[in-house]
DNA sequence: CTGAAAGCGCTTACAG
DNA sequence: CTGAAAGCGCTTACAG
């Protein structure tokens, strides 16, 4: 491979006149720098980014922590466009994205200590208490993205995340506004905080709605668990005028049921879900729901995090969530 | 961050003692070794990553190129898993992995050229001829994977992939044992290599079972197209009895238009896609399919690129196909 | 505007 | 079994 060393040679200069000519220092004369980087161009020379790396003491990666249900079912569908756009804007910037699951005790930390990132995007809600101590104390560039552990939620930790609140209360306001006044929402209070957000936004619309009768079921939040505990709950659906399912997955299993019950979507009962997965453009009816926006949040989670290595402050960003509108409510 | 040297200057030995310790070098006293690895423990010591590369010519970094539309919606589902599959395969063997688009042109050759990586999985069938032939020319460990550019199906050429002509046969061949004779089946042809050997697969096995009756459709490989074809080909669907769309998203597109059309699935009509994407499994009738095994792809793919990195050999893999049989046929 | 030297944090051939 | 030295390929403070 060709080094800064080669193309000294053959121009007939100091080693560091053709790193300052191939980084573009002031003060090289156009004519040296003109002419080693016609020599590079032409050798097909690239930086070693090793020895960049260990020299500047700055990897130009960017770290992204998974959860490990990345791998199965569950997240599939809403983290594969995530992490598209998250590694494309990466790129686009200028920086590499290192994307790992935590497969050991303390792999962020040995990710730390053996600098090979130079920031990290935490996407995984069960980031242990040590490994977030240790990224503070070591003052490592970090933003939460999409997730934040419940034991952070109040504290002073960077993050960058969907409104989930907001999202429960624009799905609830929508149905409220369509005139359906006895709304069943489906959620999982016990399976992660952003449900416990989604249903606080639910109660909100509610509230300022003036409207006293809360249906809410905490169940599991899949498609399975939806189906059986609409098809369980025959004397529930007929209080009810809508349901808002707090994730699309668990609207589809609630439409089906819905469907063998033989009570017609939106018509008798109407569905709303949350996510706006791509299935829901699909299944039919096609689902109304909540948009979590991706794009933004892959977006702006980079440039904050880049923000944030090149000088620090404060990150602390919601994202707001969007009603998408189809034929299920 | 702690070095080498600082637990040298604590332990009172030569840095390159430390060195040896810590990677297990045979020839060093058991009582030094002890020693030193407990200083380094304490201290939370990791190797620096970028020393270790420049100097080893290793970075234990495996680049995986992935096509442009992984970030809009056609590719998202299949994908989704396949990379999270990827990343945890490479993680248990000890690499990472560097996810990235060829965003500009030369993209590759910069990689190489920067020695930012070891070996490449390319997952995009749009390679130019002029980055293979750079890789080829160096001596860079590759192996295509999942796609092959119909330019190199004949060539020398590494890859790991599905064989897709027999996904089609296993396809044709169910129907023709269920006592389908007249199978019309849904194709890309001018898209992409995959579905000319799909479709020749499905020819073989109307060929072994003495079939006649061809029925070929050329279209877009879409949800959105497949639903507008059947819905304009009403003379053909009395002809036909069974359906072998190539792609689950057309598969499911096909169901639509013939549940809007009144044709029952699978009584009147048989429909079997192909990929088992997720949605298959909640769209009614669920989808029969046959499957990708984005699961072996990934951990033979990962495999056999380690063991050229390794050794270099050859690697021609095809992975076989799998018949998920649900309700649709 | 350019060169010579030291250094980033490791590894390893050589010597003892 | 261990040390001293050179080197991986860059960058940059210092000097002129």
């Amino acid at each position: 491979m060709v080094t800064i060393k080669d193309i000294a040679k053959i121009a007939g200069v100091n080693p560091s006149t053709v790193s300052r000519s191939l980084n573009d220092y002031p003060n090289i004369s156009k004519k040296t720098k003109e002419k080693i980087k016609k020599i590079a161009e032409e050798l097909g020379f690239e930086f070693n980014e090793a020895a960049r790396s260990l020299n500047k003491k700055k990897t130009n990666t960017i770290g992204v922590i998974i959860p490990q249900f990345f791998d199965d079912m569950r997240g599939e569908i809403f983290f594969a466009n995530f992490l598209g756009k998250l590694i494309k804007e990466a790129q686009l910037r200028g920086y590499h994205v290192r994307i790992e699951y935590e497969i050991e005790k303390n792999y962020i930390k040995k990710m730390i200590q053996s600098r090979s990132v130079d920031g990290l995007l935490l996407m995984n809600p069960d980031i242990s208490k040590e490994d977030v101590e240790f990224i503070l104390e070591k003052n490592i560039p970090y933003i939460f993205l999409h997730y934040l552990s419940e034991n952070y939620i109040n504290k002073d930790i960077n993050f960058v995340r969907t409104d989930q609140q907001k999202g429960g209360y624009i799905a609830t306001k929508y149905l409220i506004e369509k005139g359906y006044k006895d709304i069943l929402t489906l959620s999982g209070l016990s399976i992660n905080h952003e449900f416990i957000e989604r249903t606080n936004g639910y109660k909100k619309a509610l509230k300022d709605f003036d409207i006293k009768n809360e249906y809410i079921l905490d169940i599991d939040v899949t498609f399975e668990s939806a189906k059986k505990t609409i098809k369980k709950n025959k004397p529930l659906l007929k209080k009810v005028d809508a349901i808002f399912a707090q994730t699309d997955l668990m609207a589809l299993g609630v439409i089906e049921a819905l469907n063998e019950l033989h009570i017609n979507v939106p018509k008798d009962l109407a569905v709303i879900g949350f996510d706006n997965i791509q299935i829901g453009t699909y299944f039919k009816p096609r689902l109304t729901t909540i948009e979590q926006p991706i794009d933004k949040l892959a977006k702006i989670g980079i440039k904050k995090l880049i923000e944030l290595m090149e000088k620090s402050f404060k990150v602390r960003k919601f994202i707001e969530p969007k009603l998408i509108i189809r034929q299920s409510a």
